[in-house]
DNA sequence: CGTAACGTTGATACATCTCAACTACGGTGG
DNA sequence: CCACCGTAGTTGAGATGTATCAACGTTACG
């Protein structure tokens, strides 16, 4: 492929569709999730500068592989992904499952090069942030590296829960909590809290939680057979919220 | 205990010991590894004029509480720490060990307020970094911010490599993992990577690990039967280090 | 329409936990 | 200084949660 296409110009007949290209933080729905909340117009404006692109990733396309050379954030403006570590085995551990609003590649930032590597699970789209630019913009935008600042340590929480997952839940909790965090995720995207598709395989959910493919499969027909939730292939819909929480917490209320 | 004491005044007789006392980053053994890393004096200076003070912590004290409001980062002069989350059941999962040199209370900037708790696994020392006055440091010092955010970046990448561990390792390898990383971290202290002494409990490992205690007692009982480590009560000598990392990386070599 | 990836369900195996008993150590008070 | 006691650690035997193996159903896609 072509680094450039020609139509990256900005003069162009169909305004609305380079508009909406161009278009940056402002227009985002994310944009009160992600790196601009807080800005002001000015600062939003010289935030939009700084990002050269929006960049499409299709479906099992990579954005970013292990050793790559780290210079860019990538803010997700639409669809999800994975991100995994490889073990020695040659298989993956998944560390996270990240969506719209989310900021990918920061676990790059101290060695200088990517240590995980990160995947679409669908096609989806990011917006490449030049961390050098970036770095210029904190001295003068206090708020947006305030933010910055938010958006790392929520990071470093997030993985600390997963390792309380991880280390000290059940196959049952873990599985619940791993629903209800992706419907409380949802709920502040504006989206149904009891309802939404799993975008990520069995096999990828197993493997985050450290579980068996068919532990997930035997897990999510036992919720469904005590009617907590309904699911049909990916399709999820949370039928009692409450006493999911309960089983993530560890006290089963169907036992 | 009075907040003060009469000795913390600059004006003493034992000019050394409040020159200790007083004396900063340019001082610390760990300012290599440390916020102030890559600063010139006068930075450094700047830097250790927003330490309002160091602190000691003795054994088993907390550094910080879940819900304590946050307003300081805290930095390791000396000594171990453990921080944890409550699970539900009223447990603990051990989320990491620190040693001098680590900076502790960074997963708190996001919310406001702290999200783990600290202990001292024994006395320690660590300096009280207000984290008000370390954002206005950044304003003019990017070297710092740049140091700061790299310190961010290698924790999210720490509990990455925990979440490998505990979600794709065989006990043995977790055990194995554990003692290669203590190592590691104590050669870059300037200290043995054969010989140290385990700070936390059994019990402690074993939680941080997912295992249970006796497991943990087993497989330290089973490397040293083996002849890759040798364990008495805390003091640990790794005998095979080649041999621990691959165990570690899942090849058993002893199997 | 065929094929491969994905998902489900059952039977069995096994790694690790749990329970229990015991030992060793370190501090404390007599 | 010694005796005591609680905590930490070890080791064994048995229980169990989850993985593994195997067979099969289902969906998506070329």
């Amino acid at each position: 492929m072509s680094s450039l296409s020609p139509s990256a110009s900005p003069r162009s007949s169909s305004g609305a569709t380079v508009q909406a290209l161009r278009a940056g933080c402002s227009a985002c729905g994310m944009h009160q999730l992600c790196l601009p909340m807080g800005l002001d117009q000015g600062d939003m404006q010289r935030l939009e500068q700084v990002i050269n692109r929006r960049r499409k990733v299709k479906r099992d396309e990579t954005l970013y592989h292990v050793n790559d050379k780290f210079d860019m954030l990538y803010a997700i403006r639409l669809g999800h992904f994975k991100t995994f570590q490889h073990n020695p085995n040659g298989g993956q551990q998944i560390t996270g499952f990240q969506m719209a609003g989310e900021l990918l590649g920061m676990d790059a930032i101290g060695a200088g090069h990517h240590l995980c590597e990160a995947v679409a699970l669908e096609d989806s789209e990011v917006c490449e942030i030049p961390f050098a630019s970036l770095e210029d913009l904190f001295r003068d935008m206090p708020i947006l590296l305030r933010q910055f600042h938010r958006m790392m340590s929520l990071e470093i929480s997030r993985e600390q829960r997963v390792m309380l997952t991880l280390g000290s839940m059940t196959a049952q909790q873990k599985m619940a909590a791993f629903l209800v965090n992706l419907s409380s995720r949802y709920v502040s995207r504006g989206y149904s809290s009891t309802r939404f598709q799993l975008r990520m395989t069995r096999e990828e959910i197993g493997n985050y939680l450290g579980l068996a493919v068919e532990s997930v499969s035997r897990l999510l027909s036992g919720f469904k057979k005590t009617g907590v939730i309904d699911v049909n292939h990916r399709d999820v819909e949370l039928l009692d919220l409450p006493s999911l929480r309960s089983i993530a917490l560890g006290s089963d209320p169907c036992a």
